[in-house]
DNA sequence: GCGACAG
DNA sequence: ATCTTGTCGC
């Protein structure tokens, strides 16, 4: 699929935080977002142990059955310092060259990571929504920035996560009993449906099942 | 000022 | 992210 350059990687902070001013007044967070997807693409990144060597995935699946219907895996190095807040400078390089080797154009993508709920309102799914177009939501395993209750023990249960006072994302029981997952807009979706999906997507493990694969496949080819 | 901080 | 053993539960 094609991936808009709207931008050199930047390499230093104030840079990557001038990227980010630039393009958060593009993202559209009225959605509504696709009611019944076709193909859903999930992303990932995984790290190697020993050197600075890093494996972008995208698996696309198909939305009714989860069937795999594409994987890519590009390999690349870190060319970013962690630092919290501008995490997606790190991932996007080599994440975009994957993204760019998909014969087919998903319908939705999801990110691990935060998308709306960032200290800057524009975290990693935000990014690549803009850059890809594409409906984008962000899913996180721990929280980041913002408070919420603690939502009943049932799947499908869900606080709101707020900031100041708006809210900026949900935290979403996707299996009774376990960790919710804290899911954020990223581009061109609503809350209440990148919930809907999120929860569509993840019938037997917390983690949606297009990042549970491309979590595999970066861990496989590293 | 200090610590905490998606992955 | 990654380094790590056992353990509890389906």
């Amino acid at each position: 699929m094609r991936v808009r350059r709207l931008h050199d990687w930047p390499a230093t902070v104030p840079e990557a935080r001038a990227v980010q001013e630039e393009l958060r007044g593009l993202v559209d967070l009225a959605g509504p977002g696709p009611e019944e997807p076709e193909l859903v693409a999930g992303v990932d990144v995984g790290y190697s142990p020993e050197d600075d060597r890093l494996v972008a995935a995208v698996v696309v699946l198909r939305a009714g059955t989860l069937d795999v219907v594409e994987e890519v895996a590009v390999s690349g190095r870190v060319r970013f310092p962690y630092v919290p807040g501008l995490f997606a400078f790190r991932e996007l390089p080599t994440l975009v060259e994957a993204l760019e080797r998909l014969t087919v154009t998903p319908d939705l993508l999801v990110c691990d990571g935060y998308g709306l709920a960032h200290p800057y309102r524009f975290g990693l799914a935000c990014h690549l929504g803009i850059l890809t177009d594409l409906p984008t939501i962000g899913v996180g395993k721990t929280a980041f920035v913002g408070a919420c209750e603690p939502p009943g023990p049932e799947r499908g249960a869900w606080s709101a996560i707020t900031d100041g006072g708006e809210t900026i994302g949900r935290a979403l029981r996707t299996r009774r009993d376990t960790k919710p997952v804290h899911v954020s807009q990223g581009h061109r979706i609503s809350l209440s449906n990148a919930c809907r999906q999120v929860l569509e997507l993840a019938p037997r493990y917390r983690i949606p099942e297009p990042i549970r694969q491309a979590d595999r496949l970066s861990r496989r080819d590293i």
